[in-house]
DNA sequence: ACCTGAACACCGTTCAAGT
DNA sequence: ACCTGAACACCGTTCAAGT
């Protein structure tokens, strides 16, 4: 017998609205672009009225820099898994980071787009940058481990992981539908990695 | 004595509406982003009622493509321009042309982040894709007179040019404000352009 | 605290009508 | 052809009120 008190899960509006609200959003966004979310659309499949997002996001695009901020944070987690392994070589471990940035870039278009976007933004909220900011320091961490084992060039890892990931965003930008000339973008940036990890290698 | 069938200059309503709409739109979106387009506030603008815009463009993703077309165009004139004198060396015409590229992206960001983001809508009219490929066209043109006069390695020009403006690109979007941890988009832009160069030589 | 309905000032788009 | 006002079905946001 159910106890209706507990086994009848209370539809939303109890403590994860917010959660709701962003994945709704992100489904609505990679359904149908950053045009397509509504606040009073979201708030109508999750069955609360219109007004109920305003008690979690300030107005439309406080949820839209939320979700560009969840977008950094698993783009950084994604990085992060491709370089755990600290027994791999370094080339291993920045063609796996390059791939890994390739591969968040092509499973979530429109979420990756509008990351760039809220970014750029002149009044986005610290909390963004900095989520940003952590993403994008896994590439300075991976090169100065190459300088520490003596496979890459002396420098500034930070602007060595700008070049290498500059690179891989303008593929990502310029390609249309994850190709170039009928090439996939996977072949490319494959290529460009493997360009990248020989000019990084010390002259001898 | 003036005749008012002629010096009178009537308002717009007479064949350079489109012009004007674009104008006009494109001045909102450079003042404010995309969000900032309303068809009814550009109409109150230039003295016409809000259903003339219908007139020239299908509805506002028309009004936004044309726009993403315009620029392209622009884009393309600019680079154009850049590698126009046939009498300067290889160097000189790849780095103006990379100069040329950031430039314009510094010059008109939400303009230039409006065109890939068209160009990459799904449905983006065929215009659309054809002036962007015209404008990419160049770097292709010009890594091939390289090659021909010796000072570019053997391969696909085409390839060639992807990973020169993929850099490019990359670092137009990856930095925010035209900044990298403060130094300037230009310089880096320069800095990479110069590898660029050393990577693209022959090997005597 | 959290949610609600009504109200306000906007939208984009459609349509019958004017010149 | 080109433009018009009225109408329709939406928005985001605000606010006084409910529990």
């Amino acid at each position: 017998m159910i106890d209706q008190g507990m086994a009848i899960p209370r539809p939303y509006h109890h403590g994860n609205l917010r959660a709701a609200l962003l994945q709704a959003a992100e489904k609505a966004l990679e359904a149908g672009g950053i045009q397509q979310i509504s606040l009073r659309e979201l708030s109508r499949e999750l069955g609360v009225s219109h007004t109920s997002p305003r008690r979690h996001f300030a107005d439309k695009q406080a949820l839209l820099d939320a979700l560009a901020v969840s977008g950094f944070e698993r783009f950084e987690a994604a990085l992060s898994r491709a370089t755990r392994r600290k027994d791999h070589s370094f080339k291993t471990r920045l063609t796996r980071l390059g791939q890994a940035y390739v591969d968040f870039a092509l499973k979530h278009p429109l979420l990756f787009a509008l990351m760039f976007e809220a970014k750029h933004r002149p009044d986005a909220p610290r909390e963004l940058q900095q989520a940003a900011d952590k993403a994008f320091g896994h590439g300075p961490a991976t090169m100065a481990e190459g300088q520490a084992s003596g496979e890459v060039v002396r420098g500034d890892p930070a602007r060595l992981a700008l070049g290498a990931f500059s690179a891989l965003q303008g593929l990502i930008t310029i390609s249309t539908k994850g190709k170039f000339k009928g090439v996939d973008l996977d072949t490319l940036a494959r290529e460009i990695i493997d360009r990248m990890i020989t000019g990084l290698q010390p002259r001898k």
